[in-house]
DNA sequence: CTTAGCTAGTGTATTTTTGACACTAATTAC
DNA sequence: GTAATTAGTGTCAAAAATACACTAGCTAAG
């Protein structure tokens, strides 16, 4: 086993895309590290994973010790393991995603975290390491996912609108969806419980308010679909 | 820098699933090991990643000191890394796949590999290390990938029959599909070329030879597309 | 208390896609 | 020349997708 001990000089560490959906606006939690390399800098959420650790529960301690955030369905995206991506040496990262409520969390920046806020995806750049990359990774692969399964459920609040949804997938797919046609095809899914209730203090016609059928959900999440609702042909009106 | 020493002590290693199509069975290129741990045993194409060398790099070399395999497209699918998994310390494997035409290569198993041999994926079992599970990962993987993008071109010869094609299909999903319908989805999506070229040397009709038109395939490859062709209603014929 | 402003909510007709289904055509082997 | 084998083809009905514009219900401002 002697001849293999050069191998084994590497570290690697995991990385954390959590995404969260607010005010229309689709985000991402950062933190800003304290610690060399890239002290300073804004950050996924990541570290090294121990050496008897698993890497699920690497991703989630990690999360929590950066963050405050614990017990979310964390997934694996991918790795990245360029050899020139971490100054200290061989270190190979793999990225997680996930998706929240930004409301149900509050979030503690500790550990090698000086601050930890969440970020318009849209306004996100140069990150530390090869965040910047990861990112868009993790973001892809979220706008691939939406098209074959549910999503909603994790990142908005119990009871929303259905205009709330369809915000949340134009934000993820980053385009315009007709309404008419997107309400059939959420409504003929039987996914959707009508709560027989409506938004209140709001300053125009309140709209009914939706949950989400937990076991339909859980089914389609395993089973898949294909949903695609055409982009809306209407044009923006260009302001003036 | 010192206080990060302790986590420099892992190594990580590429491990490649490669699966061809022969005589309508979809199958795996798999190595006899020669080396401990599990000398003796079949296993995926894989080894330790040089500590200055990149993932998909070692992912290529790998293959090709093994099999001798050189110049295909590995596509990285999942990193692995239970903490027992490799008897030797803590090592994780970064998971690559590939589709490749098996009577475009010769295999020449070399190094670690005692052997180099396709086996059916139906028929593979109790392989070394975590190796089931990855296969597994990735046939699953392959199943997905083939609703959302073309499959073929990498796994028929450059002339094919429409049937091969199907077989190829429905090797992969693991079904049957219906002939007419199959033949009008494909056909209609102005993939493929007739050649205008029929079989030779069968005892039958001959069929009529087809190639993929190469642009439109790297186009879909990129874009991806929705491709359902329903399960075959017949039932197959029980036989007595 | 009327009106302006804002977002919610709804239906239909057309086109496209899907899916079920069974026979004839072309070749070789005997 | 006939049996065996696989190739190849079309239609109809049902379901899904798409384009598209107006009314409903609430608050705020005057």
């Amino acid at each position: 086993m002697a001849q293999f001990n050069a191998f084994f000089k590497s570290a690697f560490t995991v990385d954390t895309v959590i995404f969260g959906f607010d005010e229309g606006d689709l985000k991402v939690l950062l933190i800003k590290r304290g610690e060399d390399p890239f002290m300073g800098k804004w950050a996924l959420p990541g570290y090294f994973v121990y050496p008897n650790e698993e890497l699920d529960t690497a991703a989630n301690r990690v999360l929590e010790e950066l963050t405050g955030i614990a017990d979310v369905f964390l997934e694996q995206v991918k790795t990245f393991g360029r050899v020139d991506r971490h100054p200290f040496g061989r270190v190979i990262t793999i990225a997680y995603f996930s998706l929240i409520k930004i409301s149900n969390y509050s979030i503690q920046p500790a550990s090698i975290a000086l601050k930890a806020k969440w970020h318009s995806v849209s306004q996100i750049k140069d990150l530390a390491f090869d965040h910047d990359e990861i990112l868009a990774a993790c973001f892809n692969q979220l706008k691939k996912s939406v098209r074959s399964r549910p999503v909603g459920f994790e990142l908005l609040p119990s009871k929303f609108t259905l205009t709330q949804l369809q915000h949340l997938y134009e934000a993820i797919l980053e385009t315009e969806l007709d309404k008419r046609n997107f309400r059939k095809k959420i409504l003929s899914m039987d996914l959707l419980i009508d709560l027989k209730e409506t938004q209140e203090g709001v300053a125009h016609r309140p709209a009914k308010l939706y949950q989400f059928d937990k076991d339909k959900y859980a089914t389609f999440l395993e089973e898949g679909f294909l949903f695609e609702v055409k982009e809306s042909s209407r044009k923006k009106e260009i302001e003036v």
